[in-house]
DNA sequence: CATGAATGAGAGTTCATTCAT
DNA sequence: TATGAATGAACTCTCATTCAT
């Protein structure tokens, strides 16, 4: 993967600021760009909502990216980025198998309440940038697969479909996220947490 | 819940169509409206798109729906129910527990792969028509704990969390419709209803 | 004047009604066009709105009318009317100069404060219908002329230019009208009416 | 009365232009917009007319304005300031009593006569923005009304109801000037204000 | 680099009028 | 005569993008 520094994420190519001056008002534009994408949404958002939020004016965003799909796309990339590493954040080293499972779903859903804005921009991606969705997705899911594998070579985990189990559990994530992070904070962190481990390590039937 | 005549569904309140010829421009327009907010989304699809693929006039469109959204509602509301029976039909009678779970998601896999505009449209409604989204998610947890809770009482499920279980197996049903269903059909369903089967019988842990 | 029978007013030519069915047809049209003018104006009006007034079918308009246009202008005249009939009526016989003018302001301000939406239709005529407007205030004007001519002939006023006299005094009783009558009757007829008399009879200079 | 600055005036809050380019363009616009109005009236005028007039893009209306009522409700009050302006300028310094309404009279069918369009836009204001409407004519009575009572004051008019007799002339006027000055020109203004003058001054009752 | 005015295509929606039944 | 569906021109307003300063 090619390794960006931080100065230059998220603006167009060939639209690098080149002073101290222009990465400000790029770093300004970018989380302008969050809130309001937050907030209304892609569509309902606007280039002149976001150059307001920022103290900028409307055409100085257009200095540093090229179309209001442009920053778009950059930040969900980074949203990307940050949810991957709040689930790697969240395993301890050396965990692995099922445990490692549940501390990712824990480590998510924390995140998923401390961010709720995740879904608005992510998910909406899926109709406003349907490559930044699909790369999401699929990235997110090579991991889990990835995880699962390093799970039953290491013999905690039986042998199976790593991509079928790793969409499942994606999908079970998402939306524990979505109804029990975002939607409501009815229920304890643990208690979906420990509900879910139980149904991962045993399944659900009577045995 | 309160059933209406296939005639009055559809067209927004004191819009119905009062005679046959009217009912027939009713069924193009909603016909029109699927392909154009499934091959364009929400926000792409226009009025004049709609009207033009039915074959009627601009105007035309407002002698049955106050607006954009309202058939787009209705639309949503129409998909939700078309998804629900068809997860319900594949499930034979006095099945329960986990085989009743299989033949939902065989069902519901395969509904997916005919009709893959469900996600363009249901998923779309979280930014366009939020209340219709959480309807839909909510009146299909709603079954799945109902389905659970059933398995528990036959004796067929540990006892759990329907909740909890009920949002995790939509979220896993939803994921492996998106990309085995919708994305690509590089696998067969029965492996993955097969694979899940299992996740959903014994887990994964080694035992 | 050409005079006509009280069935065949208001619908456009050769659209009188010739059944009874019609003849209350027409009727309940030009009432519920009364109503609908009034409450909304003239160009918020619209014909879906009179025919849902009067309970019958939108087409069934055009069977008497040949236009939004038309029913309004035949309205207006019917307002028109009513005014000089109020003004007339309100006056003895026999009266002249001074007096009659007072009590023609008495009967108009009574008729204003009990059909507050004579200005709201009259007054609309001027962008609406422009022919009707002036010809309601000419006709007005030359019959307020006519009674000065014949209080001068009769010895009760000065000689004087009658054409100018009538517009002046027409127009304090339009907004005389309008103040006292329509926008507000926080004071008595009576005190109008005294004040103006006053000004009339002797005009405002200290002597 | 808060005095704001002529570049300020007419744009809608928070649309003012900042630079001398966008200034001009207001004042294209404002222009534009009076000869729209004044020839078609509310209703018909049409945003694309007047931008069409001003020589400027359609998407600029909205850079300084809010709408077609918000510029229509400048520019109604703008006629309001000039009416206004106009029967002030007419009078002479120290002129109370019958003579001051003389000149105010004069001066403002002077002013009707050079400025046809202010009965179509001050008019339709009644319907179209009645706010600005009944402001328009309260404010003129409170100034009539003003000036009577420095006449009575003066010892050059006898008591009586101010606020009567101010509505009473400023129908007089308004009816005179939309006869004598706006509809036709057919008499000398001379004439009617010594008509006028006459009644005012003396009434019409032979002694 | 920053500014903000200018652009214009395109959207959703209304409604007077026509016409087939 | 009554009905109500169909028509389509016309409207106001939005906003991503460009560009002169």
């Amino acid at each position: 993967m090619a390794t960006q520094g931080p100065d230059e994420r998220g603006a167009s190519p060939g639209k690098q600021p080149r002073t101290a001056r222009g990465l400000a008002t790029l770093r300004k534009l970018l989380d302008a760009a969050a809130a309001e994408f937050a907030e209304r949404g892609f569509h309902e958002a606007s280039i002149s909502g976001i150059t307001r939020r920022a103290g900028t004016a409307l055409g100085s965003f257009y200095t540093y990216f090229d179309s209001k799909d442009a920053i778009f796309s950059a930040l969900v990339q980074d949203m990307s980025a940050q949810v991957a590493q709040a689930a790697a954040a969240g395993v301890s080293p050396g965990s692995t198998g099922i445990p490692r499972e549940r501390e990712a779903l824990a480590a998510f859903l924390a995140f998923a309440r401390s961010h709720k804005e995740i879904y608005r921009i992510i998910d909406e991606a899926e109709f406003a940038n349907p490559a930044s969705y699909r790369a999401h997705y699929e990235g997110t899911a090579r991991r889990i697969a990835q995880r699962l594998e390093a799970g039953v070579a290491a013999g905690a985990l039986r042998p199976g479909d790593a991509d079928v189990r790793a969409w499942a559990i994606m999908g079970m994530n998402v939306f524990l996220g979505l109804r029990f992070g975002v939607w409501a904070q009815d229920r304890p962190i643990a208690d979906i947490v420990a509900e879910t481990e139980a149904l991962l390590r045993d399944g659900l039937a009577q045995d």
